[in-house]
DNA sequence: CTCTGTGAATGTATTCACAGCT
DNA sequence: AGCTGTGAATACATTCACAGAG
């Protein structure tokens, strides 16, 4: 995936690959809590989040101390310091851009909401969206963007726009004054130093999954390139 | 992030890291070709990329020399070099399996078709659904997999089932004859060597926002987690 | 004896910087 | 001159392996 470097501010001490794997940990120790497990060693823990061992201990040492040796780590306790890490001891109201297929499957989708990302505000351009609402939010005009954020106290921006203007939506939502942004727009967005960003393309994975299967072609399948009459002048020898 | 090691068949040459890329280079050429631009450079490429010229150069010299030194790459050419590493030179059929929010979203979204990943199937367990369609494919029920992967030539599998169902689906899959499993659910699944598997979870990208803009808690926002009375008897010196 | 926490060792990925082709 | 392709250098990540706590 996808992991950029340290992401900005000077401050993290705690290497990126170690912080992408948290949400792992933490969905694995909730599913523990919720049965009623109190305590946990770091290979049981590893097993549950499909990495090894080591590595479950050195990404929790990055925390602290947490652990007890010949035990294990505590359910409960592990479970607190992990989210007060990622920083989800309160919630973190979101706001979608863009309500076409993709938006509309993000605002309905209840995984967000469930991890502490309620959906709390929607916007559009399109006159037929605005003044509806989804998933029992209404949806607002993309203009009334700076009202929103204050408001609601938004904190993250999703964008889901069509390409073409996922940069400006982008744009507006960073001088709207929301820090972090989620593009699922199929196109890189950038933005100012300061601004935490993150583009995601739902695709990738399906595309590195043919990579790794690309040898087993599915028997009967079309071709739909070919190397085509314009590649050929590129000179260079052939191999 | 989330990319493991060289995801079984030791035939990868090419980093994992650099696969990765790849399909946000194809986007990127893509978009370059439907503008009438013949050819890029590595410095502008990786600007719509999103990463740095050295990292383009080195990605695309894994797949071959494609390049024209003191011009650049010849946009069609190098598209197609990439489409045929990411074997993307024919189309791979998917079946969606989980109809609730998120599988139902997946269905919809024009995103995979776009990209050469048509949904040719759905199956769901619940009788109120199996028999009726979703975008225009006929909801089937679970237990008819075998068939449906020989008629429709599925080549990879998506899940996107609840928690406590997905590694029993995946299975099924598996034993189906899919070679490649993407699982949406929020839970890992594992799979025996040689299946080709992808555990991604949505809502972890916002989560590592959340790590990166955690000192900056909006205001007012209620905390739901606090040092619980139980973590506090885990017996280790303070600090 | 069990299991954590962590230095040291190894393995990957990124970046630099420049030779060499156009 | 401009730009690629790539060894060498650096930075980052994973794994090993074991001392030390319980």
């Amino acid at each position: 995936m996808r992991v950029g470097g340290s992401m900005g501010d000077g401050y993290d001490s705690i290497p990126a690959a170690a912080v992408a794997r948290l949400p792992i940990y933490r969905r694995v120790l909730l599913e523990l809590l919720s049965t009623r497990v109190t305590t946990v060693s770091s290979t049981r823990l590893a097993t549950l989040a499909g990495v090894n061992a080591a590595k479950v201990r050195k990404d929790l040492s990055y925390l602290g101390s947490f652990g007890i040796r010949g035990v294990g780590y505590n359910v409960e306790h592990l479970l607190y310091e992990v989210s007060r890490e990622l920083g989800l001891t309160h919630d973190w109201p979101v706001l979608i851009a863009g309500l076409g297929n993709l938006g509309s499957a993000l605002a309905n989708y209840g995984g967000f909401v469930e991890r502490g990302f309620p959906v709390r505000a929607l916007v559009d351009t399109d006159p037929a969206k605005v003044g509806g609402e989804l998933a029992g939010v209404p949806i607002r005009h993309l203009d009334e963007l700076e009202a929103i954020v204050a408001e609601s106290r938004i904190a993250i921006g999703i964008v889901a726009t069509p390409a073409p203007v996922a940069q400006d939506v982008a744009d507006r939502l960073v001088a709207a004054g929301i820090g972090s942004i989620l593009n699922f727009a199929p196109v890189v967005v950038t933005t100012a130093p300061g601004v935490r960003l993150r583009n995601v393309d739902l695709a990738v994975e399906l595309q590195v999954l043919s990579f790794y299967q690309r040898r087993h072609v599915p028997a009967g399948a079309a071709d739909l390139l070919e190397p085509s009459a314009v590649s050929g002048p590129v000179s260079r020898p052939a191999g």
